[in-house]
DNA sequence: TAAATTTGGTTTATAATGTAAACTATTTTA
DNA sequence: TAAAATAGTTTACATTATAAACCAAATTTA
């Protein structure tokens, strides 16, 4: 095959969207992330457990004061496979 | 939102390796296209049909001696899709 | 020359994926 | 205290992707 597979997990926009956020910050909390995506809180949820069950990312849940808070933070596994993922990819745009 | 949408038609791996094998040449034949992409020529089939009736690529049906010859073309609709995919795509990837 | 195989596809059924809507639980506000 | 907001999760549905089954003609093989 000509061309490299592109990660089927990566190859989506919201999860995409997601790794090239955390990929840039140390963490990020669950509102932040769904503001600056601009996705569904339904939606993230279940993109964020595909990337944390991948081990892309891992998802800590704790309290702000009495609220749920979610934080978020790429892995090394993440950056690994967000490299691969975007080396690939150059491969069908240039 | 700070993420540009990337639009769902090229943003799948098969059609965006039709996609950036057309963007290359003047056309292409069916098998041709389906051995550079490794598709199957089910798959391969749909997914032509979609470009096309999405104006992003011409296909043109004729006889190779006795044999169906399918032939395909990117159109300007469809470099000018393809440009603003990539476009976009760099946001996310840089 | 009849049967099997290959070529060049299309159609269709199923599996996988993405997403919104509905829901839970707590907290704040009016 | 009733309504609305916050912070999510679950679930049902729609879309998408893919492989398997199929078709028609041509070619090869026995």
């Amino acid at each position: 095959m000509s061309f490299a597979q592109l990660d089927p997990l990566l190859h989506s926009q919201l999860r995409l969207a997601v790794m090239s956020l955390l990929i840039g910050v140390d963490s990020a909390e669950f509102v932040f992330i769904k503001e600056k995506t601009g996705a569904t809180a339904g939606n993230l949820s279940v993109q964020l457990d595909k990337l944390s069950n991948a081990g892309y990312i891992s998802v800590t849940k704790s309290f702000k004061g009495k609220k749920p808070l979610t934080t978020c933070s790429i892995t090394k596994v993440g950056i690994k496979a967000f490299e691969e993922y975007v080396n690939a990819l150059k491969q069908y745009i240039e």
